[in-house]
DNA sequence: TATGAATGAGCCTTCATTCAT
DNA sequence: GATGAATGAAGGCTCATTCAT
């Protein structure tokens, strides 16, 4: 929040600026996602906006801005709906139910996390590491999910295995999104989550241990 | 290879279409690396390249065509490399050998594997299913390795788990260039590959209970 | 007019288009004359209309567009001009009439007849017919004119006779500056009108016969 | 014959040069009346020449030079098919037959004259001059035609009426090609002969004279 | 504040012509 | 003589950005 006003505005009026950076955000996501930032020209985004080529570069200072916005605007839809997730309970299920939040999160916010995650690197080095910033700070709230549970003793896991892990659960909700035109034609996201669950917490011997013990 | 003969080239000498197209791709991955393939021209290309604008739209009809021909070059790169894995032996060992040899591949090819990742998509409706295709025919391998194991009785994992580990297992190839800004600050490749394979293996409750075994 | 309402625009005030179109077609047809449609180039059309580029392409789509307007424009004139003609009176005289006042419309307005007449074929299968039909309807004028003379008893032609009378009329027009290059040597337009007059109305016979006739 | 020499070509065998500007013009004349001069490309004339663009430009050089040999063996074929006519008899029959005979050389050679009719003027200033002079050079046998008529006693028209004439007969007989789309859709070549030859000779007066002696 | 006409740098692509083999 | 690969000037068109109203 504090960041979209480090992208300056000819307007004063904060609100205002607000509200048609929301208007623009939303009809950009839908144009980035059907034909991708570069395709997508600064009319279409005004026309999609709402109001005029003039009106937008009041707002604005480049067409890359607006990516920003989308993507910093993105980041902040996930992580307000990923902060209900109980980070510091420390138990496996805690561990599972926070995959399945974030899962869903995804599935739902499809089209946005896909377009973030394609069009993001575009972006200029100068917004890039703040976009970088952002996305460490979502794969923090999976470290500290996991950590907790290593302190609790629910896992013993070293230090490296915790980040790498944290990593692979935030890719794993992406892929979810960039590999849909495979994932998604003989799995449901109950599928996908509870598919990925059993991989995750038992891992391959897991699956070959627990037939042995069973048998 | 025989995808290439279906862009055009006005050029009749296959040899030298041949030869051509390869400096092409080389210089053109480097640009993309760089800048992406909508950032960067044709000029620019065709100078990296070596050659005139007039020389390259001998060898390609459109822009996109060298698009397609770097994803092509790199997936049948990879593809090659990887086809002296033993696909049938079906033990662990050989599948955490797979997955080692992928891994490094994938760290020797990283331009190359980040190019393809983040700009197929840009292809249009005809070139993209061709490049899916081949995306599917490389997660069949991991998949033919698992199942495979699972034949042998080495594992047992239902056929959904089969795929989508085979799923995970690419995607993480990926992951190690597309997150290098993260991955690689702390991580050399085989520490990469010893910890995704001690998760992937393992599993999170894989750790809890060798140590409580061990303890 | 209604016709030009049908390539499209990008601005919308229709009175500015109109004047834009006008600088632009004004200044197409002296290029056109002198150097043809397709030796010119849409910069040079541009910078005769007096504005840049990038507005030219705001009042049309494409090159072919300006030809069409040019083509378009001229026929108008030429129709405006003729309609003061009185189709209806259905002398011999009054047809005389007629075409004393076209000819000496297609001499003052030669570049442009020049122009239409040699470019109008390179307009696109979409655009061409347009052009044919208004190409139809004057010549139908002229038809007009004949038939009502018929009607009157002041002539007696066949209908085949009239259409092919109107036809020639029509191209004897385009002719004087089609071949001004021969024919303007020697020849002022009155001595054209003229010419012309005594061939269409005496026929090689009819000379013979006056001539026999006084003798 | 002799200008054909003024295109310079590389290759010194004259009985090649002849040979194959031969196949160049066959292929040229089907491409112009197709596309039109520039929307053909000197690839496409050489290959419908049947030889590579190398050899093409062995004989010719400069595209411009297609054109003019295409113009001229154009106008040289007409001729030489007009030639049979007899100039000197000096009848009104023979004038009609020599009409006739043209219109029905410009029915069978449509295409071309066609051709020739709408690209002459693209020739460059160099180039137009000779095509003109050709272009009088057969008009010059119409007048020659007529003017036996009037010596003879058959004809009585002034110079100037006598040299109109002929340039009418020889647009109306391009006519023919040039407006098709609308004489041929109800009018064979005989009816157009007829017609004509009726207006010619007649004239609208006559028609009406015929008319009212024959009352 | 809002508008949208104007701008022109820059892009992709074509094609006449050359020249080494 | 024949070939065809190489060249690069030039053309049509787009689009991010500005600025007067």
């Amino acid at each position: 929040m504090a960041v979209k006003r480090e992208i300056q505005a000819s307007v004063k009026d904060e609100r205002l600026v607000e509200k048609r950076r929301n208007q623009m955000i939303r009809g950009a996501v839908s144009l980035f996602k059907e034909k991708g930032f570069h395709r997508t020209t600064t009319r279409e985004i005004a026309r999609a906006a709402g109001f005029s080529i003039g009106t937008l570069y009041e707002y604005i200072r480049t067409k890359e801005d607006v990516l920003f916005l989308v993507c910093d605007s993105i980041y902040e839809q996930v992580r307000k709906r990923l902060s209900s997730m109980d980070l510091e309970e420390g138990t496996l299920e805690s561990l599972k139910l926070g995959i399945d939040h974030y899962f869903r999160i995804v599935d739902e916010m499809q089209d946005e996390v896909l377009v973030m995650y394609q069009e993001a690197k575009v972006l200029s080095n100068e917004a890039l590491p703040y976009v970088l910033k952002r996305e460490l700070e979502m794969v923090g709230m999976f470290e500290k999910l996991i950590k907790r549970c290593v302190e609790n003793g629910e896992l013993e896991i070293s230090q490296e295995h915790q980040q790498l892990l944290a990593h692979n659960i935030f890719v794993q909700g992406q892929m979810w999104g960039f590999r849909r035109w495979a994932l998604q034609k003989t799995c449901s996201i109950e599928d996908y989550i509870r598919l990925q669950t059993d991989l995750l917490f038992s891992g391959i011997k897991g699956f070959k241990a627990q037939v042995e013990v069973g048998g």
